[in-house]
RNA sequence: GGACAGCUGGCCGAGUGGUCGAAGGCGCACGCCUGGAACGCGUGUAUAGGGCAACCUAUCUAGGGUUCGAAUCCCUAGCUGUCCGCCA
């Protein structure tokens, strides 16, 4: 969420700022008066109370010095009816003010590039050189089928289309993969945490997905849990409502679940293959930082990012996203895209964000530094997707005959 | 899933209808004492919102109810514990 007071004191700066992420001025226009609305209630219920409170001492008083107190009764009764009215005056102002909230994104950096969509985005730099072949490259599909790694068929037998099936070295490699990735986050000072893969509403109002992207999730049957979509959901939460000794942050954390996605709207896009899948496997990354910390905490996860596909031999680039193409919660947003020689493009295998106190005034994460409780920013970042990863693997390192000669670093997870 | 018990500040714990945001203790901070420390003594020590401030409002797990007034009484939910059932 927003910080109201922000908005409140400098309307100009925050609107403008909001509008660079695509939000239209009406919704802003709206939030400003709920807010306002809120505030005059509060006011005017508060004041009620107070001379209801003093009247209620009162009648204590007059009890016990055995004074009459009908007539006070008379006025306090009165009284009470007003206040229960203006209770739900206020009640109503919170709901529309939350309502509007909580679906409003957060604001984007000053430095992020202005923009409309991907194509808006700007590279920042490249890392390793793409392959040459003297064939010409297939598609991972093509490469995973002639392997036995991935069953596509059985996997929409079993669940429907978007599921598939890994199995022998495709699956080995998977597990591998997973291993190397949590044992370089550990290096790099992440600590490895494994967390529940289906989390309450809460949580997922905490770091953003909800209320606004509930058709993107897929929830429980008969309970008010669903599945995650991201690890960050569940790594963000664990300091739901937490205040952290600002000396213990910046706390880095990894962990690896899998992550399901409707993926709702995505149309015809990428059905083929493991590129988007309704079930995934993911490694994350997500700090918690102070507010000094978080840029320099996230440049370190970009570079931990890169740096695992670097020692998987995996070309690829950073990108800045531009304003029109940062989510929801992120102010900030760097990605990691593979070199994919058989779609012969960059693809998106990791994205790391900063959500700044975004998420941490929805989830009520803070930190003590010199006695004050001070918002946390929080931070997250894939590293990597692993379907992606293997997608990658398969697309630069196949072989004339179909084959895939598999990184040297992942020997020892094999 | 069933039965019972509990949930109070950073922690422990008192409080069964009125001046209780909450005794006492621990912890922590500052001061005195000391060559320095421990001990001892003193003072302070929740959060959020509003106001320049005095101060006001809210919060004793959450939501609802009774009452002029609720930490305290009633209902519901959540969580924790114990026993039973089931189970990797």
């Amino acid at each position: 969420m927003i910080d109201l007071k922000l908005l409140q004191k400098d309307f100009d700066a925050t609107s403008t700022s909001l509008k660079r992420k695509k939000v239209d001025s009406e919704l802003i226009d709206s939030l400003k008066n709920a807010n306002e609305t809120l505030k005059n209630a509060k006011l005017i219920y508060e004041n009620a109370q107070a001379a209801q409170n003093e009247r209620s001492k009162l009648f204590g008083q007059y009890k016990k010095e055995g004074k009459n107190t009908d007539e006070l009764k008379i006025e306090v009764d009165a009284a009470k009816v007003q206040l229960i009215e203006l209770l739900e005056t206020q009640r109503i102002a919170e709901e529309a003010l939350e309502t509007i909230a909580m679906r409003v994104p957060n604001f984007p950096d000053a430095n992020v590039p202005d923009g409309e969509d991907e194509n808006d985005n700007i590279e920042i730099k490249k890392v390793l050189t793409p392959p040459t072949f003297s064939f010409t490259p297939k598609e991972h599909w093509e490469l995973a089928e002639q392997n036995g790694w991935i069953d596509f068929e059985r996997g929409v037998k079993l669940a429907k289309s978007r599921f598939s099936v890994v199995s022998g070295m495709g699956a080995r490699l998977e597990r591998a993969l997973i291993n190397f990735m949590l044992d370089f986050n550990r290096e790099q000072g992440f600590m490895e945490v494994s967390v529940p893969m289906l989390v309450n509403r809460r949580a997922l109002e905490g770091t953003g997905q909800l209320p606004k992207f509930e058709d993107d999730l897929f929830k429980v049957d008969g309970e008010e849990l669903f599945l995650i979509p991201t690890a960050e959901v569940p790594l963000t939460n664990l300091y739901q409502d937490e205040i952290i000794n600002g000396a213990e942050l910046p706390i880095k954390m990894t962990g690896y679940t899998s992550c399901f996605r409707k993926e709702a709207g995505s149309g015809g896009r990428d059905v083929r293959g493991m590129i988007r899948q309704h079930q995934f496997h993911k490694v994350e990354l997500v700090s918690i930082a102070r507010a000094d910390q978080s840029d320099a905490v996230f440049d370190e996860m970009v570079t931990c990012a890169s740096n695992l596909l670097t020692a998987l031999g995996l070309p690829h680039r950073l990108v800045t996203l531009c304003t029109g193409d940062l989510g929801f919660g992120a102010a900030k947003t760097v990605d990691l895209e593979v070199w994919l020689p058989g779609q012969n493009t960059y693809r998106e295998i990791s994205s790391v964000s900063n959500t700044r106190d975004f998420q941490a005034r929805r989830a009520k994460i803070r930190y003590k530094e010199e006695g004050k409780n001070l918002l946390a920013h929080t931070l997250n970042g894939s590293s990597l997707a692993v379907g992606r990863t293997m997608v990658a693997i398969m697309e630069n390192f196949q072989q004339e005959d179909g084959s895939i000669i598999l990184p040297t670093v992942l020997q020892k997870y094999l």
